[in-house]
RNA sequence: GGGCCCAUGGUCUAGUGGUUAUGACAACGCCCUUACACGGCGUAGGUCACCGGUUCAAAUCCGGUUGGGCCCA
């Protein structure tokens, strides 16, 4: 008998796919779009979990929706702008950018990038990904850039863009100003060093911690908190700095801390961002203490032209020598640096290009009111991140591979000639200006800077509904279905793109959010390099296979950070093996399409209305993006009630001929589960599919074959089914622990009990043939005494109806003896301690009783209500 | 320091007021029943993080504490 073997089928059924190109949108169809703001892949060539898994949770959505009949758009897509790329190919070549002529540069960049293009789409169809070739983009090609400068153009035009003097946040390592959103905070541990400056007209000493001594040349002023009392002599005094003997002077400030260091802080232009905020409050000038590259300027004497770090040893040994410095005690901070090469951040006054964006809060907060997020609390976080907006968009780059800016400027006056539409994509750097002088005199020169790469992909939106290419197009698909995304980048990729639609269209970007969390280490931990937890899903896709590594992502919570647990693996192909199996049943008992049948039994009428009920709640979970719930659902019903409930109790009858019922149930059930657990599990599923069904259906992949149809509830059949059930699946427990083997004949048994007729008559022949049965009997009663052997108190009934008695009633039924219960059926007398009798109805309680026998031969179980007696 | 999320047998996990707390993986025992030993049946293993409150009744609701995670300052 032949087994399922992944390793031989995952690659078959993906080049088939490829090839039947069944994921293909198709922009003239009227069915309903579906559309999905996938996230470009970020070129990077090496696949890690985080992707493997949050890219087959949209797959999921992908699947469900495409099987519900939408026309799903779906784009195979990479990003292939910025910094990132730029890092990679500066470590790899081993050079800094400016280091060779800025085309070459960009053109090793776009090399690189596409030397992982191909790599990373192999690495999708492994996942067994749907994405759509069809559709496919990547943000560094000149048909994306073109919209992110018309959409830059249309800004500017609408006065949302302005050129800001004032200091922003500076990657001295990447030579570039970066976003708020582009700071990450790290820990560090560093020096606080105590050092000696003195009062000008006392010559007094006065002690300042800093934990920066290297600006000391751009102290501008020296703060003291309103309220403490011991500095109070110094409030307008002026202080000498040590090394530079710069004169400063002393205000109060609410925001210094009394009890960090000596309660007097130093205020320089600019160490971190209360500097920052000082030197605006008190209008201070901005000295230059570290230029772009992150070098010392001229203003810091000796120390000019080291870097931060030796320029800061440098003056701390030099003030260590001249006894200036008093101490230094460790402090953990926690410091801006850059998000990509993790270089502390410097603020610098560079002038920068900015979309207005702080005075747009409420606007985007209408906006992400529009759009459903789910999981819901996902939307708090991006209502907190625009709620806290302190400062505009900067969205210039000092960087090479990137959109250019569309727009030239006067080398004298900074008069802008904005590039026309009609010319984009440009680059003003190679593109000479409209004209060649301002009426200043002065020259208009090329823009060498870039966009911040969310300039890019915010429009991603737009970019896939066809906006400025195809109007009709563009107003049937905008605004898309769904954004799926991870919550890291809530705050860039989500905000910023709300932001642009609002601006560029004036409505929002998607009727849909949904968030996923993160794969973190098994220890719970992050995955990191430095941590040596990170874990390669390369050996574990060979090792498992693409839709073992699905079933992982299917048991992940949406928005949850979830530890990664290989044990997943294991049963996600212990999953796929048995739903091959499963189908290979059906296959073998179904030689032609089975018709409706005149009669079903009893079982095949609870299966099919079992299965509906499914299909309800699967398709109720799918719409909520909650796989994990639809997974437990589909596995439990597959693999319990369908395979080792239903298929043991019909296996004697599905290959008969005068029974159509097991096999038109079969069928249908198995083929309805195939196209349910094919969402998650599309390798198997595909495979199982031609090999059992294929043959008598007319849709070639079971990935374009439709939803199942879910039969309606029929709770009458449920009973009956369900009695069928519990009653075999308990003999077949007895006989296994009895040592018997399943298939071992038992001479007799009687299933005694009210109603036993009814509800198991039409199943007799199911529960003989089964339980391999000489004889079976159904009676409501039998000539055997009962015994009562306990009692259970109905808490949910009790506890409404007594309230504070409930307990006490509770605990007094258990301590009856069988005496007093032998009398229950019509009630009992309940004896409270305060000497009340409270007189209970017989639905506060059920009691059990078994039939007692003298003859050995008899054994029995009880069981949905029934007593069942075995005669061996 | 702020916002959000989480804490359940060895490990992971279901469970938003009411019988004996779900399942997976691992362990142990039995069983090859003609789809599956990557299977079936069963056993063992939990003071549901801690403290307090609400309630007849709390894993579940409320408050606090501790620990973990994400995002931010």
């Amino acid at each position: 008998m032949a087994q399922y073997d992944w390793r031989e089928a995952e690659p078959k059924w993906q080049a088939k796919w490829k090839e039947w190109e069944i994921y293909r949108w198709d922009p003239e169809s009227n069915r309903p779009v579906f559309s999905i703001d996938n996230p470009p892949r970020y070129a990077s060539g090496a696949l890690h979990l985080g992707h493997a898994y949050g890219y087959t949770v949209i797959d999921f959505a992908a699947r469900y929706k495409r099987l519900r009949g939408f026309n799903v758009f779906f784009p195979l897509c990479f990003d292939v702008n910025g910094t990132p790329v730029e890092v990679r190919v500066e470590r790899v070549k081993g050079i800094k950018a400016h280091d060779v002529p800025r085309q070459e540069f960009i053109k090793m960049c776009s090399e690189f990038a596409e030397k992982h293009i191909g790599d990373m789409t192999h690495q999708f169809e492994i996942l067994g990904e749907s994405m759509d070739p069809s559709i496919y983009y990547r943000t560094d090609a000149t048909y994306y850039r073109r919209l992110t400068q018309i959409s830059f153009i249309r800004m500017f035009k609408k006065g949302l863009v302005y050129k800001g003097h004032f200091p922003i946040n500076w990657c001295t390592r990447c030579g570039t100003a970066l976003a708020d959103a582009e700071v990450n905070y790290a820990p560090r541990k560093t020096k606080l060093n105590y050092i000696r400056f003195s009062e000008a007209s006392t010559g007094k000493e006065v002690i300042i911690a800093t934990t920066r001594p290297e600006l000391l040349c751009t102290c501008l002023l020296v703060a003291v908190h309103p309220d403490d009392a011991s500095k109070s002599a110094l409030v307008g005094e002026e202080l000498v700095t040590p090394v530079f003997d710069r004169r400063v002077k002393v205000v109060t400030d609410p925001k210094v801390d009394p009890d960090f260091g000596t309660g007097t802080v130093m205020i320089c232009s600019i160490g971190d961002k209360d500097d920052l905020e000082w030197i605006m409050k008190y209008n201070l000038p901005l000295h230059k203490g570290i230029d772009e590259s992150g070098m010392m300027t001229e203003l810091c004497g000796k120390y000019a032209g080291m870097t931060v770090v030796d320029a800061r040893k440098a003056i701390i040994d030099d003030m260590k020598a001249s006894g200036l410095l008093v101490k230094q005690e460790d402090l953990d901070q926690s410091i801006g640096v850059c998000w990509r090469c993790h270089t502390p951040i410097e603020f610098l006054k560079v002038p920068q290009w900015f979309v207005k964006s702080v005075e747009f809060k409420d606007k985007v907060l209408e906006m992400v009111d529009k759009i459903v997020w789910k999981p819901e609390f996902m939307k708090i976080r991006i209502e907190d991140w625009v709620n806290s907006l302190a400062w505009d968009w900067v969205v210039s780059r000092q960087r090479y591979f990137a959109t250019a800016i569309p727009l030239w400027e006067c080398d004298k006056c900074g008069d802008v000639i904005l590039a026309e539409e009609t010319q984009c994509y440009v680059d003003p750097t190679v593109t000479p200006p409209a004209k060649e002088r301002c009426a200043c005199g002065g020259r208009y020169v090329g823009s060498p800077e870039v966009f911040d790469t969310w300039m890019d992909s915010s429009i991603s939106p737009l970019y896939n509904t066809f906006w400025e290419r195809d109007p009709e197009l563009f107003k049937k698909l905008y605004p898309m279905s769904l954004r799926p995304q991870s919550h890291d980048i809530i705050r860039t990729w989500a905000y910023y793109t709300i932001l642009r639609e609002m601006l560029l269209i004036g409505e929002r970007p998607w009727d849909e959010v949904m968030i996923h969390g993160f794969v973190m280490a098994p220890d719970g931990r992050p995955m990191h390099a430095s941590s040596g937890n990170v874990i390669d899903p390369m050996p574990l896709l060979e090792k498992y296979g693409g839709d073992a590594m699905r079933y992982y992502a299917s048991t992940c919570g949406l928005g949850m950070d979830h530890a990664f647990k290989e044990q997943e693996l294991v049963r996600g192909n212990r999953l796929a093996t048995k739903t091959w199996n499963i189908m290979r049943l059906i296959g073998s008992a179904c030689k032609t399409r089975p018709p409706p049948p005149f009669k079903m039994h009893p079982a095949d009428r609870w299966i099919l209305s079992r299965f509906g009920e499914v299909v309800r709640e699967v398709e109720n979970y799918n719409d909520q993006y909650q796989f994990d719930r639809s997974m437990q659902v589909i596995q439990d019903f597959m693999w319990h009630e369908f395979a080792d409930h239903y298929i043991e109790l019909v296996k004697h009858r599905a290959y008969s001929q005068d029974d159509g019922g097991a096999r038109y149930a079969l069928y249908a059930v198995g083929l309805g589960l195939l196209k349910l657990v094919s969402v998650f599990l599309p390798h198997v599923a595909e495979d199982a599919y031609q090999l059992n069904f294929k043959q008598f259906e007319e849709v070639r992949s079971v990935h374009v074959s439709g939803w199942p149809d879910a039969p309606p509830r029929d709770v009458p059949s449920e009973k009956k089914g369900e009695a069928v059930r519990d009653i075999v699946a308990a003999v077949r427990a007895w006989k296994s622990s009895a040592g018997m083997s399943l298939n071992a004949e038992v001479r007799r048994i009687e299933i005694v009990g009210p109603g036993s007729s009814e509800l198991l008559a039409e199943s007799s022949r199911d529960i003989q043939a089964t339980l391999r049965l000489q004889e079976l009997d159904l009676r409501s009663e039998v000539a055997l005494s009962e015994e009562v052997v306990g009692i259970k108190p109905v808490h949910s009934k009790l506890g409404p109806a007594y309230k504070k008695d409930a307990r006490e009633i509770s605990e007094r039924l258990l301590a009856m003896d069988a005496g007093q219960l032998a009398r229950s059926t019509e009630g009992l007398d309940v004896k409270m301690a305060d000497g009340r009798t409270v007189a209970l109805s017989p639905d506060f309680y059920r009691v059990e009783k078994r039939l007692t026998s003298e003859r050995g031969e008899l054994e029995q179980i009880s069981i949905s209500g029934f007593s069942v007696l075995i005669y061996r």
